[in-house]
DNA sequence: AGGTAAATACTCGAAGTCGGATATTTGAGC
DNA sequence: GCTCAAATATCCGACTTCGAGTATTTACCT
């Protein structure tokens, strides 16, 4: 249960591809399109290149098999894939570290705040502003798909990953919100200098902010 | 600004050494190694062998020119690095495209949330216990690094990542509790199918589901 | 003086990722 | 019965990513 070993096949899809097999055997192409219909491609990107090759990938490893090579008329060949007693115990597996484990997660966002100096401040201000609108909207219209599943009978337990990336945004959104304030109101601890520094035209170097703290710089951790 | 055409270059690492290259010139281990002294390395996803591919893809592109190529001693050579204008521009427009525009991030734990259904339900509770407890341990240590930050004196603007990261898993900490809750009390609705379908011992096939709802399953969306 | 750990500075190849190209068949509308 | 769009099913090559390897120099300890 949750082995911490590397994994050598890393990709989601890989998993996506374990669990519809283990319902039963399929070609990739049915994988593709039943992912889309259960709407899983919302919550692991699919595209079509990975697949085959994550597909061929599995089977290297004897996670799956050949079942059967199909040809219809003069349309190219279906492989019908099937799951092997290795590929279930893998998909248990994974599937258990990917509950328990939390794991560092690098967004764009979280990098751009992090280089976020090299914007003006009021710049800034305007951007994080957008972003708040757009935020906004967004979790609205997660809102409304999840209502809309609700009406055709569909349980919650089917749209909980759209109800936990919800979540997520609704803590960015606050975020955001909050550094806004914090922006407009000029109480963002750092701005003074950050500020002064982007008066003179250029971004600010190591040595404005190494005046502007007690020194150290390249004493950190 | 944020001009939305798909960028060539995408890998945050290259945004963070236009960042770095706007400061000062740099050879690309001097880059290295002053992410990490700054803590980026925590926010920004940095390994040797990808640094120096995006350096020569900055270089491809024109973003960064080639300042000078120096040999001290019997070290290898240290090719030292310099924006260009063109590289001023990007680093600009893309950074406000991260800020304003919000993007779906495909996260492990949503994938596996998606399929969730291939492991029995009294497992999963187990499993999202598990998660529950480094959740809170991994908040109360992005706590203290800040807290620590904060006592050497620099401004909260240089951990505002770190505290943004912080509310996401807050937001995720809160969901997983309240999904343990569910689970545990049984309130969490599919749940009874889902248990049943496990307790033939095979995993809850599409059919299951059919039986279960109206029906539908192929008229999604 | 000798040894070794850490720092310096990159290089390489295997593997994975991605979007678009390809080639056929079915279906809907006129 | 003809055409054009959509569906069926996969392949390809350019580009990235990643971890591990290489080779030297400096710093520190005994």
């Amino acid at each position: 249960m949750a082995g911490m070993t590397k994994r050598r096949i890393a990709n989601p899809l890989a998993l996506a591809v374990l669990a519809l097999l283990s319902e039963r055997p399929m070609h990739p192409y049915e994988m593709s399109t039943t992912l889309r219909e259960r709407a899983k491609e919302e919550s692991i990107k699919l595209n079509y290149g990975s697949l085959y090759s994550v597909v061929e990938s599995l089977r290297r490893h004897d996670l799956i098999d050949v079942q059967e090579t199909i040809r219809e008329g003069k349309r190219p060949e279906r492989t019908v894939y099937a799951i092997t007693d290795l590929g279930r115990d893998e998909l248990v597996d994974w599937m258990s570290e990917l509950l328990a484990v939390p794991v560092k997660e690098f967004t764009r966002f979280e990098a751009a705040l992090s280089l976020m100096p090299v914007i003006a401040p009021d710049d800034v201000l305007r951007l994080v502003e957008t972003r708040l609108v757009r935020l906004d909207a967004e979790i609205a219209a997660m809102g409304g798909v999840m209502a809309e599943m609700a009406r055709q009978g569909m349980p919650y337990l089917w749209s909980i990953e759209a109800d936990y990336a919800r979540a997520l945004r609704r803590a960015e959104r606050d975020f955001v919100r909050n550094l806004a304030e914090k922006l407009r109101d000029g109480t963002l601890e750092g701005i003074d200098i950050w500020r002064r520094a982007h008066e003179g035209g250029d971004l600010p170097s190591e040595d404005d902010w190494a005046r502007a703290v007690g020194r150290p710089l390249r004493s950190i951790k």
